[in-house]
DNA sequence: TGAGCATATGTCAGACTTGACATATCAATC
DNA sequence: GATTGATATGTCAAGTCTGACATATGCTCA
């Protein structure tokens, strides 16, 4: 995000959470930052179910992910403190397809 | 990227800058680390030539995007201290479609 | 009830990323 | 060869993200 500019609008993002569906409405959001989480949303939905299908438990994905449970969970929550890079790189983690994730995206 | 343990890995990429076609097979990279550079690749490739169909120059796209010049000039040369969020950001100032988002993901 | 496992949430030091700036390179025009 | 506009590259203070840890909640099975 614009670093200098938007930081009042990242806070409002923090504070709100943007967990429930339609927030880009509520908050005023330009057209590419409510792109962007609800990519965000659907990745992490993405790799929640990528990880469920295999019978993996949240601590064995940080495993195969260099990460932790904890953040594995703040992952799938749609935490605002991951990183799109990170959400990425636990999709794949996860075993889901690059089909399905550029579905995610479309 | 896992933060303890991979930072030598990261420290390879920045070094060898990961411009090169098929960087992966020449340092040891897991397939997940590959894919992500790979799409990163892709996205700044597709925001460089949005942006020129579109003849605005890299100072004005920043402008759109809440940066500058010299960040855009990396997004577009593949530098590496160049998020995921901020490609993507800047692949939708940049104009292009969320389809061909997808398409240079999957 | 309680032990055991999976998931959620808060916190933080340290690593990473960012916009901005300075400066360099390159091409076109004069 | 000087000017101009576009792009590239290096640096850094300030801000963000991360793994790890502590701890809480929820569920299942004895």
């Amino acid at each position: 995000m614009p670093l200098g500019a938007n930081r009042p609008k990242k806070r409002r993002l923090k504070a709100a959470g943007w967990r429930t569906g339609s927030v880009a409405e509520f908050l005023n959001l330009t057209p590419e930052e409510s792109a962007l989480i609800e990519i965000k949303l659907r990745l992490s939905q993405l790799v929640k179910k990528a990880r469920i299908r295999r019978h993996l438990s949240q601590t064995a994905l940080a495993e195969k992910l260099g990460s932790s449970q904890s953040r594995v969970a703040k992952i799938e929550s749609g935490d605002s403190s991951v990183s799109l890079d990170l959400l990425v790189r636990a999709t794949f983690a996860s075993g889901a397809t690059r089909k399905a994730m550029a579905r995610a995206i479309a």
